[in-house]
DNA sequence: CTCCTAAAATTGACACTGTCAACATAATGA
DNA sequence: TCATTATGTTGACAGTGTCAATTTTAGGAG
């Protein structure tokens, strides 16, 4: 079993793998509530009780395609801070959050698997190590304006305004009179500000 | 029909506000994902098809609750501005943000399904009006500080910071090494921070 | 007071869902 | 070569939201 370059040899092909694609297309297509798993194993192409041999539970298979979320959300904002013009940690921060806004805008579908309360993702060492990430690369961010002591409460603050603006968008509760974008980047600018107080 | 005390009268009572109160019940024992109209019918006591007389769909009546579920919420802010011991607009406005956290700690279920991205709820028009009301009531509550012309993005700004708490608490996906209490407090300053900045 | 209409509630069905047990198939290793 | 084990399929079960057909009941008309 170990000779060969595929880890997992069988039948058809690598069905774990098919089965997070077909998730994840699924989920690019419709709603989070409406993606269920005999419509990924469909989209697999195999029978509706075949992910039971690769998942135990949809929660599972929910919780990987969150997992990997999670990290192309880390890339994402790794990259977003590292392509700053200005190289100051303010503006690096300020990246990340508009890298932030733009990912929950882009991957709706995602973003609602990732941080939805209570959704259907099973709580795997793995997600939970995959949003552990997330959060710490942001308190990091955040650490090298504020210093040791108020990381954690500034790191708090700064996701809570970009998540919460976010999940607004996507609940379609923000009857607003001004273009969203520019009352987007006045928030940002009133995180910051908030970020640096003493 | 319209010379009797209750403008609904029929077989068993008046089922119309019976199954709304069931549909709470069930909210606050269980997670909003396995609250189902077949569970609301049978805490009403009813059959499973009884409620499609009074709601067209569950959405209908999850919207209904989530509507009253505003209306309550609208109500616990503006008693909590009325109480605030200095009745500046900025100490309202910030007992209006501790409102605003102990609601959403207090009564999850109602208000994931108020805030719920896509979560089951009908548009109806009175859900879009009861929660425009929270809005407006929030950002009247900031334009006492900021002046109209920033208004709304300081609103959006409040809104984000207190929603984006709540959600990332409901979501459990807050490693703290801090007691929250301390860090909410921390939050809420550098909120105010940001909405009276220049 | 009787009867008729229409509202209200029940029953049963349909197409779904996630999960499980039993079975069939195929790849691997001895 | 052959048994074992992993992989997929089939069918079932309990549950869901919604709908059609049916029964029950209330209230108003005569």
């Amino acid at each position: 079993m170990e000779e060969t370059s595929t880890p997992k040899p069988y039948h058809h092909g690598d069905l774990h793998e098919r089965l997070i694609a077909a998730g994840e297309e699924a989920l690019a297509e419709m709603a989070v509530e409406q993606v269920s798993l005999r419509e990924i194993a469909r989209r697999a192409g195999v029978s509706h009780a075949a992910p039971k041999h690769h998942f135990p539970t949809m929660g599972h298979l929910l919780g990987e395609i969150a997992a990997r979320g999670f990290e192309s959300f880390v890339t994402a904002l790794a990259n977003a801070a590292q392509d700053s013009p200005s190289q100051t940690a303010e503006a690096r921060l300020l990246a990340m959050g508009r890298a932030y806004l733009h990912f929950a805008a882009a991957r709706p579908a995602a973003y609602q698997l990732m941080f939805g309360a209570r959704n259907q993702c099973a709580m795997t060492p793995r997600l939970v190590g995959t949003s552990f990430a997330a959060w710490s690369q942001l308190v990091e961010a955040v650490e090298e304006i504020t210093g040791p002591a108020r990381a954690q409460a500034a790191g708090l603050h700064v996701w809570s305004c970009v998540h919460g603006l976010s999940m607004l968008k996507h609940a379609h509760r923000l009857p607003l009179e001004m273009p969203l974008h520019s009352l987007e980047e006045q928030m940002l600018h009133m995180m910051m500000v908030g970020v640096k107080a003493e």
